[in-house]
DNA sequence: TTACGGGCACAACTAATGGTTGTGGCTCGC
DNA sequence: GCGAGCCACAACCATTAGTTGTGCCCGTAA
């Protein structure tokens, strides 16, 4: 199926006659009903009847017509989504499974007429302000480690995101049935967090957790996947494993495992929206105000932030 | 934008190199290489970076990727819409804005897994029918007037709708703030329904409507569209129409219209599903629960209905 | 009835495209 | 340093998509 024969179709079957979707599309009548015969013959189906005063869709044709309109309005948003300069809003998350992921996710259905783009660049903070920087992408979310003087001039950053802890396990587990934990009592129990790039903020952060309350947090280690982390937790009576509340990281119900919110206090994973100061796409300050406004108030709760010292 | 490009695309996506990717599509390397150099110049963007080992997304690439998949998926429903043997559901309706399309767009919203295309094929019964016993169409939706052993012998009906009917008035028109008329208050007011085929099932409806009950209804004359008719009615102190309840005929809000629920008794526009006995389409059974699961139930009203004699 | 005009399809030709094979260069790993 | 693996370029060829020229059909008006 040729996109261009699509299209002639479509202004065919708009303009009544070949003649002048033809000449809309500036080729001669007879590339235009050249066009149609190759896409009537791709699909083996006849779309026009030929009458004397121009051709009128057949009920196949007006069957095809509402799905050719889509295919172009897709190719379009396609073609849109990398055209330098007019491009849909391009924003950069760590994984996918993760609260930034999930507010852009919720971004998008508040405002579906907003072209967006999710990419995980899979780079440390440093490369994702770069790419930022060079344009090939609006905006990232990251954990900011570094203090502001030291960022580029043009970086703008805002904190959007408090993301607190859950922590999962399995229902053998000694803390399965708490409704709440704190940190202290997770002293002595054993948090497994495979798959964690050493050198990356997340293993700073926990490390830090760990070393701020004296916790057992393995960050090394190879991961086989998320299927596997949870076949592990929902048959150990030891493992544990954290997970940001708002994350889709895992289906506790398939395994029966449970999400028990740790609190007193609050360790947050604070995450910042990073964009550049000239950036004048319009998508780009409604992201912003979408962010704030789904921000959570904590005052007057007890939290804990890493002071992110290497 | 070419979609074998884009297929080959998504192809060397997922497999990391080309090499792969040509072999699955059963091309040589060097043809997958042109055809994705031929997208990048199409869309002036570098979707892959080369390397050694193969090849990876640029940012650029990452973007497009969910574009191209969605694409394929919308050129493959096109493709599936008219395919002879194993086509999308296809059921035909009088007009887009009455029952019939408001129930497909309610049988479509809660069964969006259903492949479903409707079409409006402006014919009489008797040639819908035709064209259901063609196998055109897999169903229509037609009031059938004429007794059942008229009807060929693979053609199945079952009455699956009951519309009713309201007064669709401005605000000057005596009847603006009933809550409630009945077809005997109608008498006297002269209701119009311009731009009716005098031979349709439509015009012998509402001519005997009006000879039941001694209307004046006027299905004569011209119409200039729905604007027209509904700026008329409301600037008229003496103009109305009916419409069905369930039409979407009509945004009165615009004009500050009112629908008035026509009964006691309520005149029902009785309207059937037409199928041919020997359609095996899977989705069609479904249609024909939900459409029964969506009927009103009337016993204890007092209805009327024409009993089609012309 | 006939003549005309508008519109689509077929034929012939040409330019461009998309495929193939052959080959060279790059990079990684041994 | 060398071979293996993979991509890009070149040359060539077959097919396609476009153009112009022309014929046919059908509805309308003389």
């Amino acid at each position: 199926m040729d996109l261009e024969a699509v299209r002639t179709f479509v202004a065919a079957a708009d303009a009544g006659q070949f003649q002048e979707a033809a000449a809309a599309l500036s080729i001669t009548q007879q590339a235009a009903s050249k066009r149609i015969a190759g896409l009537e013959k791709d699909l083996s189906v006849r779309l026009f009847t030929r009458t004397a005063r121009g051709v009128a869709l057949t009920v196949d044709g007006q069957a095809f017509l509402p799905h050719a309109r889509e295919l172009l309005r897709v190719a379009d948003r396609a073609d849109a989504s990398v055209r330098p300069g007019r491009r849909a809003l391009r924003v950069d998350v760590h994984s996918r499974r993760v609260a930034p992921a999930v507010l852009l996710e919720d971004f998008y259905r508040a405002h579906p007429e907003i072209d967006l783009d999710v990419v995980t660049l899979t780079a440390d903070v440093a490369g994702a302000i770069a790419a930022v920087e060079a344009g090939t992408v609006d905006a990232t979310f990251h954990a900011v480690t570094m203090p502001a003087r030291d960022l580029p001039a043009t970086i703008r950053t805002a904190r959007v995101i408090d993301e607190t802890h859950e922590l999962l396990v399995g229902p053998a587990h000694p803390l399965a049935n708490a409704r709440t934990v704190t940190p202290a009592r997770l002293v002595r129990h054993r948090i497994w967090m495979p798959g964690m790039d050493p050198g990356s903020e997340w293993a700073a952060y926990y490390a830090e957790l760990a070393a701020a309350f004296g916790l057992t947090i393995d960050v090394i280690g190879p991961s086989f996947g998320n299927e596997s982390l949870m076949a592990e937790l929902a048959d150990s009576a030891e493992l544990a494993t954290l997970v940001g509340a708002r994350s889709r990281y895992l289906w506790p119900d398939s395994y029966d495992l449970r999400r028990i919110p740790v609190r007193d206090p609050m360790p947050i994973y604070p995450m910042s929206l990073i964009w550049r100061a000239d950036n004048r796409h319009p998508a780009l300050g409604r992201l912003r105000a979408y962010l704030g406004s789904r921000r959570a108030d904590l005052s007057g709760t007890e939290v804990w932030t890493p002071r992110w010292r290497r």
